[in-house]
DNA sequence: ATCGGGATTGCCT
DNA sequence: GGCAATCCCGATG
C-alpha cells in the first residue's frame, strides 16, 4: 500500500478568494530563519541577506506569510458552512523565534449557539470563558479541558458559534511539534510518528504550541497565528467529506446525533473514524485523501 | 465557599 | 478497550 502519488490536482485553484491585503511587512525585514514554502531545505543562514534580496528572489524569501492569508471575509460564513470550509486549510503558528508551524485542517467540528445543547453557548448562556464564541467571525476561543488539556475554536457567523478544531496534518515543523508533544509524555516512550502530532483538538494545540492566552485573539490579523490556502492543493470535494455525530458529548442526548463533525474521508490524521457515518454517506471516493498522508508520512519519518 | 462535571489523552490490562 | 489524571469554570447555597 505504500507509494502512491500525491493525487490532488493541483489545478487553479485561485478563483474565489479575496486576498486580504498584508498588513505590515515588518515581518520582512526582521525575518532571522525563514523557511521556502514548498521545500523544507536547511534553515536559511544567519542573518545574512538584504531585504532588498528577499524581494528579488522571492523564490526563495516568499512572504507567503500573508499572500495566502485567509481573510475576513472567508470567516463569514454560518458555522456548519465554516467547519466544512476549514478543510483543507492551513493553520500557521509563527513562534517567537521566527519558525512556523503549519498544519493542515483535517477535522472540525461545528457548534451552534441557541438550540444546541452541546454547545458551550448553548441557550445563548455567555460567560466569561465563552466570551469569544460571541466575538466576530475569526475570533479565537481558546478553553482549558480536563484541567489539563486546551481545545481551540474559531467563532463562525451566527451568535455564539464556533467551530472546534480537532485534527490536523502537519506539514512544516514537525520536530518542534513532536518536542512540544513529548514534553507531556512518559520519559522514554516511543516517538510520536507524524500523524500523531495533531490527530486530537488538544493534541494540535499542544504541537502548535497554542496556549490560553491566545483566546479572543484575531486569526484575522493576528501576527503569531492564522489560516492559510494551501495553494498546491483544491478544495475539498463534498464527496470527500464525512459527516459524523460529534465525539465526547454523548450526554446531551438529541443534540449529540447531529452530524456535524466533518472530516477528509480516509485521512489517516483523523482522530477518530466513524465508519458507519462513511458507509451512510457514500463510497467509492475513499483513495482521494488516503494517498496524501501517505506521501507526507513517509516523508517525514526520515529526520529533517 | 463548595461542588460536580467536562468538546481528552495516554498508559495499562 | 478501560480508566485515571487533573483543575478550571460555572452553578448553587
Amino acid at each position: 500500500m505504500a507509494g502512491r502519488k500525491r493525487k490532488m490536482l493541483a489545478m487553479a485553484v485561485a478563483a474565489a478568494a479575496p486576498e486580504q491585503q498584508a498588513h505590515k511587512q515588518k515581518n520582512q525585514t526582521e525575518v532571522k530563519r525563514k523557511l521556502s514554502p514548498a521545500k523544507l531545505k536547511e534553515p536559511v543562514q544567519g542573518g545574512k541577506h538584504t531585504p532588498s534580496a528577499e524581494t528579488e528572489r522571492s523564490h526563495y524569501f516568499t512572504k507567503t506569510d500573508q499572500q495566502h492569508r485567509l481573510g475576513q471575509d472567508f470567516f463569514n460564513q454560518p458555522c456548519i458552512s465554516l467547519a466544512k470550509a476549514f478543510l483543507g486549510k492551513v493553520l500557521v503558528r509563527r513562534c517567537e523565534d521566527g519558525t512556523e508551524l503549519r498544519g493542515r485542517i483535517v477535522e472540525t467540528e461545528a457548534y451552534l449557539g441557541g438550540d444546541d445543547r452541546a454547545s458551550h453557548s448553548a441557550g445563548g448562556k455567555r460567560t466569561e470563558r465563552n466570551a469569544a464564541m460571541f466575538m466576530k467571525p475569526g475570533t479565537i476561543y481558546v478553553y482549558p479541558i480536563y484541567g489539563i488539556y486546551l481545545c481551540m475554536n474559531v467563532s463562525s457567523e451566527g451568535e455564539g458559534a464556533a467551530v472546534l478544531l480537532r485534527s490536523l496534518e502537519p506539514l512544516q515543523g514537525q520536530p518542534l511539534m513532536r518536542q512540544l508533544r513529548a514534553a507531556r509524555r512518559k520519559e522514554g516512550a516511543r516517538q510520536l510518528k507524524d500523524k500523531e502530532l495533531c490527530n486530537g483538538p488538544s493534541k494540535l494545540c499542544q504541537a502548535l504550541n497554542i496556549p490560553r492566552c491566545f483566546d479572543r485573539r484575531d486569526l484575522v490579523s493576528d501576527p503569531e497565528v492564522w489560516l492559510e490556502r494551501d495553494p498546491n492543493t483544491s478544495p475539498a470535494q463534498p464527496c470527500d467529506i464525512v459527516s459524523a455525530p460529534r465525539v465526547g458529548i454523548e450526554s446531551h442526548g438529541e443534540w449529540a446525533k447531529k452530524p456535524w463533525r466533518f472530516y477528509l474521508r480516509g485521512h489517516p490524521c483523523v482522530s477518530v473514524v466513524n465508519k458507519e457515518a462513511e458507509r451512510q454517506s457514500q463510497s467509492g471516493y475513499v483513495m482521494n485523501a488516503l494517498d496524501v498522508q501517505a506521501d507526507t508520512g513517509q516523508h517525514n519519518v526520515k529526520k529533517t
